[in-house]
DNA sequence: TCTGGGGTCCTAGGACCC
DNA sequence: TCTGGGGTCCTAGGACCC
């Protein structure tokens, strides 16, 4: 018997988070919002009947919003964070391979010769997680990634939350029934083209020439049609560290000065550096953006430019100075600004040292500054201490909106200790 | 009035090297 | 006069994911 892999996803899980805490909105119709509370993404079942779609702008929905009570919340990611690793540990019970996916998503590798016992363990696993999290999740399981995905969605609909997709009459009957965009790797833009050659199903895809979909779309659909077919070429991705790390946001309101928007990359430079250390990584280079509202008819400017560094860095206040030179270059005055962001680049694992002592040196200290840094920042609340470029004066006025916040539940403290 | 914030991989083409 | 062929690295852009 072959390999068998599952697919674990939590049932519209920001929603499900903000339940466990609110046990009143359970069977309600409840949607939870993007940053900025601009967008929907995430829904409850019954707000999923009132044909609220995913990604929809808030605004375009408030008469449905409105005219059925449904509960609005601003995301809460502190507290979806904490709630995803919680599900993610409970998972490690069975001591299967383990890939985090998302923060809502994981796969399992099972290796057991025979599969026979494991609908009973999964089932079993599932109801573990619901009693020790509260999270409702849905498990797929297939021969491979691809179709393990695919019984999620199956499983999903289903009275067990369970569903595997092992045998091939299952695997006909079901494929039957799956457009080709709603296979895990296809879109819309890929979709089309292969309406075009008269794929349309899951099952056409599956029956294609591998090689003829390679010659006209690229090895990557090819690797869908294989994993279709049951044959795995995706395997449980290690968990790398990440080759980028980004911090960007929308603010609040257009903001036309640059002090605010210095303020405003100072933080998102000091979460971007903290998140760097936090894989053991340091960036090679950063790259700073600023943007106007491309939905507004306002006059338009979008720039960004790219910093390589002399030697690779973690350390927040080099970034913060090398982020704010940036801006001096690419700000201009006279555009009314909605978004900024800093990406890391090209990191690299931090034991790689140079071979220079006096860099090896530098780092000692740096690194010493940032671990304290970092270390009473986790344990106080983030933001405790900061660096002295961040004004919290006026602030609020272009901070993202959030106007349907509940607490952060799992890590809030309710006062702060005094640190002198 | 109001439209998220992260990431990944693959490919094609140019520069450069021997 | 003749003006190869193959390899690697880098970058930009396109596609996808949640």
């Amino acid at each position: 018997m072959g390999k068998c892999f599952a697919l674990v996803d939590c049932n519209n899980f920001y929603v499900s988070c903000e339940r466990v805490f609110d046990p009143s909105l359970i069977n309600k119709p409840v949607v939870v919002l993007s940053n900025n509370d601009g967008c929907i993404i995430s829904r409850s079942n019954e707000a999923k009947l009132l044909n609220i779609p995913m990604g929809a702008p808030l605004h375009l929905y408030k008469n449905i919003i409105d005219s059925n009570k449904v509960k609005v919340y601003s995301s809460n990611y502190p507290l979806y964070g904490d709630m995803s690793n919680r599900v993610m540990n409970s998972l490690m019970e069975l001591s299967y391979e383990l890939e985090i996916y998302s923060i809502d998503e994981a796969f399992l590798k099972i290796n057991k010769q025979d599969h026979s016992g494991i609908e009973h363990d999964i089932l079993r696993m599932r109801k573990n997680i619901l009693m020790w999290t509260g999270i409702p999740v849905s498990i797929g399981l297939g021969p491979t990634k691809t179709l393990a995905k695919i019984a999620n969605s199956i499983a999903k609909k289903s009275q067990s939350g369970v569903f595997n997709l092992d045998t091939e009459d299952k695997q006909n009957r079901i494929l039957k029934n799956i457009n080709v965009e709603d296979i895990w790797g296809i879109s819309r833009r890929w979709g089309s083209k292969l309406r075009m050659i008269g794929i349309g199903t899951a099952l056409e895809l599956r029956n294609a020439s591998a090689n003829r979909i390679r010659q006209y779309l690229g090895v990557v659909m090819q690797r869908i049609v294989y994993e279709l077919r049951g044959i795995s070429c995706l395997d449980l991705d290690k968990i790398l560290p990440k080759k980028n790390i980004m911090c960007s946001r929308s603010f609040g309101n257009p903001v036309n000065s640059k002090i605010t928007i210095k303020d405003f990359i100072t933080e998102y430079a000091i979460r971007a550096t903290e998140k760097v250390r936090n894989q053991n990584s340091r960036a090679q280079g950063i790259y700073v953006f600023l943007q106007t509202n491309r939905f507004k008819k306002d006059k338009q400017y979008n720039n960004g430019i790219m910093f390589g560094l002399n030697f690779p860095c973690c350390d927040t206040s080099i970034i913060i100075k090398l982020a704010l030179k940036a801006i001096d270059q690419i700000y201009q005055s006279g555009y009314s600004y909605h978004k900024a962001g800093i990406m890391m680049l090209d990191l690299i694992p931090s034991d790689i040292h140079q071979k220079d002592l006096f860099q090896k040196n530098n780092y000692l200290l740096s690194d010493q500054r940032m671990a304290v840094i970092d270390f009473l920042n986790n344990k106080f609340g983030s933001g405790i201490i900061t660096h002295g470029k961040v004004k919290r004066k006026d602030r609020n006025k272009w901070k993202s909106k959030s106007f349907y916040l509940s607490p952060r539940y799992t890590t809030q403290w309710d006062e702060l200790p005094q640190v002198s």
